[in-house]
DNA sequence: GCTTAAAGAAACCGTTCAGTCTCTTTTTCG
DNA sequence: CGAAAAAGAGACTGAACGGTTTCTTTAAGC
């Protein structure tokens, strides 16, 4: 990798916290650049525009936090457990990334404008509610999971859960909500074994 | 009420789906004067500040979907079926306010910096939350409800849930996470009844 | 209906915004 | 080591930012 491409990859892990507790609106380049210690021209050169560094730097948050929270679970045996386990990581690492989880802030920021950043932020949605579906299919292929159980309800409300909790522990300032989402899912999850 | 009086309001009205769309600092001023066909000079014989005016809005926005929210709860007779007519009506009005949730938009926007929209968030979401956790307990009061059951966990569950599936609908552009979300919860409700 | 105070229009303030361009410095590679 | 290419500094652009001020219009109270 050139030199080029180093300070590349270096403005986008600078600047993605930023962006992350900031927004896209709510973070100026010149934030970026003092956060980088460069001018403006070796920002510019490698990106075309301020969205194009954003949409790059939701890239390598999401990227980073996916990660950190998927981590250890393949080796979890079991199609129940390893939902559990999914939760219990979230759970656990609620300040994984500055600015609280990468997802639901782009969401919430881009929503309504910005179709680039929505647009990104779908596929990373669909990829991680996909990733959880599959784990509850299997567990429906294999007998543990009772047949009558939807995967996607299933996924959307882990999802659901954990991200509205995260947002309610970030304003309060303490895990409470997340512990209490934690603990309410894992009742539900252990409601949906067969037998 | 003079006109004075009345034009703030309306400024205050016009500008709070703004403010709950693109956030506060991506609504600018000249939004404002846009959406209210008034000039600088008008707005800020209103408003000391843009600040001010974000707080203004906000609680504007957030009392009206508070109402609406729980319009009708109180006929309802039974904790369970109180909780149950909460998320039910949630479920229902997902569009309740321009731009979604102004509570989880604010919070998103907020956290992370704007100590006065922060505390406005802040008592507003405590607000909800010992709304939710009262009925929880008279239910348990009155023998409703299991004594076990942790009123203060039910209600961050309840809204954790419903935020959560709220970011979810409004990123896909469908009300499936939100009704996955309800049927979910009717389910944990039912579990937490007595006998 | 006239006086007076409130309300609003609009020019104006300095600052910051995203983005461009030129010129210098630093790598890179033969 | 030297030439060519890449990388970066930093001045600059025009527009938009939040906010102020002055002056005109409008509404309210006697």
């Amino acid at each position: 990798m050139g030199k080029g491409e180093l300070t590349r990859q270096r403005i986008i892990e600078e600047a993605a916290p930023i962006f992350n507790q900031r927004g896209f609106a709510g973070c100026s380049m010149q934030d970026v650049l003092d956060a980088t210690g460069l001018e403006k021209g070796g920002v510019y050169r490698h990106f075309a525009s301020k969205e194009e560094l954003a949409a790059e730097a939701f890239q390598y948050a999401w990227t980073r936090v996916a990660k950190a929270r998927r981590e250890g679970q393949d080796a979890i045996p079991g199609a129940v457990e390893k939902l559990k386990y999914s939760v219990r990581r979230f759970a656990e690492t609620p300040g994984g990334f500055p600015g609280g989880c990468p997802l639901m802030n782009t969401a919430i920021d881009a929503d309504d404008g910005n179709p680039v950043l929505r647009s990104l932020v779908c596929v990373a949605m669909k990829e991680w509610k996909a990733r959880l579906a599959t784990i509850v299919e299997d567990g429906i292929a294999n007998g543990e999971i009772r047949g009558e159980v939807q995967p996607r309800r299933v996924a959307n409300m882990i999802i659901a859960t954990l991200e509205g909790a995260l947002m309610i522990s970030r304003l309060e300032g303490n895990r409470i909500a997340v512990q209490d989402a934690r603990e309410g899912l894992e009742i539900m999850l252990d409601r949906i074994v067969a037998g």
